[in-house]
DNA sequence: ACTCCACAGGAATAACCGGGCG
DNA sequence: CGCCCGGTTATTCCTGTGGAGT
């Protein structure tokens, strides 16, 4: 890149008239004070937090719904201002918000909980460290503190799905059933939050009956539904008579077929107005949320792909190189290419579960065929474009000589 | 109706790692 | 230091299965 490109790019950001006004508004970390469409759902909540103003234990609350359907934005909302409220009238409940995903295991959950609550820094003796616990133990000093503080709490966990899938229920129902040993004067209640809806399946009856004690289901966004959403936003966050409303309604079309996920369209338009930016165009044309939506899209693959092991990259590969794309097949030239690059392969089994995982990223597609006396397998094809692939495996010096070799 | 392919995918278990504990 | 603990990855062993051939 030569110097003049650099000058330019830094001089139009300057002087150039940018198209966006106030940038933040349009990403995942901004909640607006009001959340359409979703009234129902907060005064729920609220209500039935409100409980815990005069001392009482709030009941369990679970809140399912698929991805950018708000739900984290409400209950967002109304914690922070129900904080304000508590303090206002002086009375002490603890919130504690805790992504599960993010925190990535049970163990840091927990950990999470004891930081969020001060434990580390006030009560040595219930010190959660960073790790060497037991699960248990962790369990234990954070019950332990709440009980000799009588302390009143609610938990927040935000895709509870995920720490139930790694670990079980057992902190869930640790924690639900403690209220049993408070004796009434202190009190943990717990809102999860979940994308999957079949969550509660994966749950221990005992665990299941006292989580949902209430329960919310977020809906999908409609179509005219998103279409508000965004020009609420576009008002916000762009300067008067950039956005067209044809984009707006394409941009609330694209996002609605998936999922009515509010989230894919504010994303959406905030990558569009981006391009648009760059080629210095003066309005965002519909054209260019057809543009984001495939940068959106290969950029999130290329990320998933540089950031795999290497088995799981030749796997690709030995997919893309596939004719068929049997397991079998898929199997013998992975194999192949491990011993190409001297690499030890990997039992097969280990190879059926990397597909499983691919499939779950979304990189490949994968179909259950019975071919009769021919056997039962998997036909397996790659859904990203083969660029996309090449470019993210060209870092990688071990596969360089096999990468080449695809078409 | 029966067989039997070519796997899928569950369960148990091992090998290894990072990090606190005594 | 060796030990314990939980997480992750991988292996071994296993049972299950839809339908083309026979």
């Amino acid at each position: 890149m030569s110097d003049d490109i650099l000058d330019n790019i830094f001089e139009n950001a300057v002087k150039g008239k940018s198209l966006i006004k106030n940038r933040k508004i349009l990403t995942i970390d901004y909640i607006p004070q009001k959340l359409q469409f979703r009234d129902e759902e907060t005064t729920t909540i609220a209500q039935t937090l409100s409980v815990s103003l005069k001392g009482a234990r709030p009941s369990n609350l679970l809140l399912f719904g698929k991805p950018g359907t708000g739900k984290t934005a409400v209950v967002k909302n109304v914690i922070n201002k129900f904080k304000e409220k508590s303090t206002e009238l002086g009375v002490e409940v603890i919130v504690v918000f805790i992504n599960a995903k993010i925190a990535n295991t049970a163990y840091k959950v927990l950990y999470e909980i004891a930081e969020e609550m001060n434990i580390n820094k006030t009560d040595k003796k219930n010190q959660v460290y960073f790790t060497g616990l037991s699960l248990g133990e962790a369990t234990n000093r954070i019950l332990d503190f709440i009980k000799k503080r009588q302390l009143h709490v609610i938990f927040v966990i935000d895709e509870i799905d995920s720490l139930v899938d790694k670990n079980g229920d057992d902190i869930l129902y640790n924690f639900t059933r403690a209220n049993e040993h408070f004796q009434e004067v202190g009190f943990i209640s717990i809102i999860g939050i979940s994308n999957s809806l079949t969550f509660k399946d994966k749950l221990d009856p005992r665990v299941r009956s006292s989580l949902s004690e209430e329960e919310i289901v977020f809906n999908p966004y409609k179509i005219h539904q998103l279409q508000k959403i965004l020009s609420e936003r576009v008002k916000l966050a762009f300067h008067d008579d950039v956005v067209t409303e044809g984009t707006i309604n394409l941009c609330a079309a694209i996002a609605g077929k998936d999922n009515g996920d509010a989230r894919k369209a504010i994303d959406l338009l905030r990558v569009a107005a981006e391009i648009a930016e760059i080629d210095k165009d003066t309005k965002v044309y519909e054209k260019y949320i057809r543009l984001a939506q495939h940068k959106i899209e290969k950029d999130t693959n290329f990320e998933i792909i540089k950031n795999s092991t290497t088995h799981t990259k030749i796997v690709l590969l030995a997919i893309a190189k596939s004719k068929n794309g049997n397991t079998g097949e898929v199997y013998e030239i992975y194999s192949s290419l491990c011993k190409h690059i001297d690499n030890e392969s990997l039992t097969q089994r280990r190879i059926t579960q990397i597909i499983n995982e691919l499939d779950q990223l979304g990189l490949i597609s994968t179909n259950i065929v019975n071919q009769g006396r021919y056997g039962r397998s998997q036909k397996i094809k790659i859904t990203i474009p083969i660029s996309t692939l090449k470019e993210a495996l060209f870092d990688d010096h071990l596969l360089s000589t096999i990468t080449t070799t695809i078409d």
